[in-house]
DNA sequence: TCTGGGGTCCTAGGACCC
DNA sequence: TCTGGGGTCCTAGGACCC
């Protein structure tokens, strides 16, 4: 059995541990730059406040409602995740860690009633972390993860589903009968792996329901759908196809990109940007122990502002040899931006993307024909014998980079990020015209000295 | 005025190989 | 009349997830 525990309107919980005032309120989390809802709480949801809704189309409920708006406060809700994290890993013998706020527990060999110790987890996560969860349970991934929305549906609107199946909700531990009611009574779309295209699409076919969706042979839906289709219906039917993975892989792509907070006209912020966005992705890539190949960069304007001339670019630069130095991955970077900024345009987003990644511990090694130069006055024969230095005085140089790295993110991870960087990045002066809008940030009440919360007697 | 930032997997089609 | 039969690798694009 497998349990997906995930914390209810997690970054909305996150920020009422530290503001009670805010529970039983519309709370609301923005994007970067304030731009959009990406977490709500019930009485927000109730408003009527949508995923992804732009906030200055909801910023009347703000007068009208009482909601409240909060800018994104990442830091606390990494902190916060993990300490959630660690609670729930203590209950079963393998973890998941699925998303920020999602983890997969596999139950495979545990003895003992598992909605009682649930339940208690539960419970724990709730008095330890202050974070209220949704649990759900079932013989496969994909049900498991539909227990977890019954049981937040449970919650939410009560009478929808049985009440038992609040809270902690157990597919595996009620009759058929009962399942075909809840599969009955739940739209297709609620489905991990079915989106807004596929549910479309299955519901022209008359599959609205998740019972219909069940009720479907496995390997006709892979000759209309795909393979992936195919999955998500047997581990509705019960047969386990995807696997709980505890030891993730390192990532194939690293990725950092935002919009700006105004519109960046001028080159030399795109590259005060661009260089930025780099040292924080080359610090990802150190963090897992990889390489980059190759870096992506690219620059778009705003498809929303239709009036405006558009320009979107990117442009792939490879690296002479793997790398994770911040420095040199920063120059390819602007020189790849050289090549495709053009002015005239109001640039709103610019990113990078490192590929071709690899382990460090795996590169290939290589001879510098430089060195092997045979210089005037030297017998070639003679020099041939110490050829191999070449390939070790090469290798050293870039050892002395890595330690140089090493250095700086120790720096970073000790006295907070951004400590020391690249003098391309800039000061705070240099990132004023566009740094990234967040008017209604909390304190890192967890992660910083000066934000701690404290108590008056 | 104002619209986030990451990721993964699968498939189809083209280039190229023998 | 009639023009093989496999393979692999890469890329772009689509779909999904949070």
């Amino acid at each position: 059995m497998f349990a997906l525990v995930d914390g209810n309107n997690f970054y909305v919980s996150c920020e009422r541990v530290f503001r009670p005032s805010l529970v039983g309120r519309p709370v609301i989390v923005l994007s970067n730059n304030d731009g959009c809802a990406i977490a709500r709480s019930n009485e927000a949801k109730a408003l009527g406040v949508r995923m992804g809704h732009p906030w200055f189309q909801c910023k009347d409920f703000e007068r009208d409602h009482g909601l409240v708006a909060l800018s994104a406060n990442f830091a606390l809700y990494g902190d916060m995740s993990e300490r959630m994290m660690v609670v729930a890993s203590s209950y079963a013998p393998r973890q998941e860690i699925y998303s920020i706020d999602e983890s997969f527990l596999d139950f495979t060999g545990v003895p003992g009633d598992l909605v009682v110790m649930c339940r208690d987890m539960r419970a724990r996560i709730l008095q330890w972390v202050g974070i209220p969860c949704g649990v759900g349970i079932g013989p496969t991934k994909t049900l498991a993860k539909l227990a977890n929305y019954i049981s937040k549906t449970t919650e939410r609107k009560p009478g929808s589903y049985p009440q038992k199946l609040g809270q902690v909700c157990h597919l595996g531990a009620i009759s058929q009968d009962e399942l075909h009611a809840v599969f009955a009574a739940t739209d297709v779309g609620e489905v991990w792996g079915v989106g807004k295209r596929i549910g479309a699409q299955l519901r022209e076919g008359g599959v609205s329901t998740v019972l219909d969706l069940v009720r479907l042979d496995a390997s006709t839906v892979r000759r209309h759908f795909s393979v992936v289709l195919e999955k998500t219906v047997r581990e509705l039917q019960g047969t386990q196809c995807i696997e709980v993975d505890d030891q993730p892989a390192p990532k194939q792509q690293i990725m950092v990109s935002r919009s700006f907070g105004h519109a960046v006209t001028k080159g030399r912020d795109l590259a005060t940007a661009i260089t930025e966005y780099t040292s924080r992705a080359a610090e990802k890539l150190r963090g897992q122990g990889s390489a980059a190949g190759a870096i992506v960069v690219f620059i778009r304007t705003s498809p929303f502002r239709k009036d405006d001339p558009q320009y979107s670019a990117t442009v792939t630069v490879p690296l002479l040899r793997p790398t994770a130095d911040s420095a040199l991955l920063a120059t390819s970077a602007i020189a790849g931006l050289r090549g495709i900024y053009k002015a005239g345009f109001k640039y709103a987003k610019a990113g990078v993307m490192l590929v071709d990644l690899q382990s460090t511990d795996m590169q290939q090694g290589e001879l510098d024909f430089d060195a092997l130069e045979t210089p005037p006055g030297h017998d070639r024969e003679v020099d041939q014998g110490v050829s191999g230095s070449a390939l070790t005085c090469h290798q050293s140089g870039q050892r002395g980079r890595a330690k140089l790295m090493s250095a700086m993110d120790a720096v970073n991870g000790r006295y907070g990020r951004g400590s020391l960087k690249l003098a391309g990045a800039g000061l705070e002066i240099d990132r004023k015209g566009w740094a990234m809008k967040q008017e209604r940030r909390t304190p890192q009440y967890t992660t910083c000295w000066g934000d701690i919360a404290v108590v008056r007697a």
